[in-house]
DNA sequence: CAGCATCCGCAGCGATACTG
DNA sequence: CAGTATCGCTGCGGATGCTG
C-alpha cells in the first residue's frame, strides 16, 4: 500500500515538507471550527449567520466570524449581503467549497458513527 | 443534495451538538500534527520514532510525543516498544487508525494540489 | 441582524535540559 | 534512541461592549 511514501514521492514539496503552502490551507480547513462550519454549510440552501450560529453549537461570534473570514478568503465561502435593515447575509459553498465539503463529510460521518467507542477505550486506558 | 441536514437529521447527536463525543475525537484528528503523523504512517512498515519526526516536518518532539500519546490512547495507533539498547520503538496504525486514514488521505492529496492556487486567491483579496 | 473592537486569562507550543 | 520535565511566552479563544 505504502500511501504515505506514495504520497511523499507524488509530492515532493506536499504536505510533509515544512514551508509548503498546503500546511497553511490544512490549518485553515483543519481548524477547530473550519470542519463544522463547512459542513454546515454544505446545504444547497444559502445559511444566514444566526443560523451557522445555531448549528455549529459551542462558537463564539469572535470564532465563527474568524473562521468565515478565512474560508471566504480562501475561497471556500461565498458571502453575499444585501444591503437591507435589518441587515441580511447568506453564506453558501463556492464550487471549490463544495468539493472540500464533499471530501470532508464521510470523514466526518465516520467519526461520529466510532466517536463513542472510541472514547471509550480511551477513557478504559486512562484507568 | 442537503447533507448537513442530512448529516443533522441522521445524527441528533452528531458533530453539530456541542457535548456530542465526536467534538473530541475530530480535535484529536484534526489537531494541527494528526493529520500528518496519521498519514505519514500509512505505510504498510511500521515506523520509528525519529523517521516520523523527519516525515512530519517541523514538528517538534514535544508535539510529536503529545500527538501520538492522543492517537494511541484513542486506539488509532499501535505502539510497540522492543526493551533493547539503545531503544527501539515502532509505531503503526491499528486497523481503526487505516479506515480513518484512508478517508484522510484523498482530502490531504486534495489540498496538496489546489493548495497553490487557494493562497494566490488569498493573496489576491489581502491587496 | 450581523458583525467589529478591545481586553485578558490560560493553555498550546517551542526551546532547553535531563534520563532510562 | 526515545522520550520526560520544566520554563516561558505567544496567541487562541471567550466575554463584553459598541456600530451600521
Amino acid at each position: 500500500m505504502l500511501v504515505s511514501t506514495a504520497l511523499r514521492e507524488s509530492f515532493p514539496d506536499g504536505v510533509f515538507v515544512a514551508g509548503c503552502p498546503s500546511r497553511t490551507v490544512l490549518d485553515h480547513v483543519m481548524s477547530k471550527w473550519g470542519p463544522l462550519v463547512l459542513l454546515a454549510l454544505a446545504d444547497d440552501e444559502p445559511v444566514r449567520w444566526s443560523e451557522l450560529r445555531r448549528r455549529a453549537e459551542g462558537v463564539s461570534e469572535k470564532m465563527l466570524a474568524q473562521t468565515l473570514r478565512t474560508l471566504v478568503a480562501d475561497g471556500f465561502v461565498h458571502r453575499e449581503a444585501r444591503p437591507v435593515v435589518p441587515p441580511h447575509v447568506e453564506y453558501s459553498l463556492t464550487p471549490r467549497g463544495l468539493e472540500l465539503a464533499a471530501l470532508l463529510q464521510p470523514l466526518m460521518v465516520w467519526m461520529v458513527q466510532n466517536a463513542p467507542e472510541i472514547l471509550e477505550g480511551a477513557a478504559a486506558s486512562q484507568a
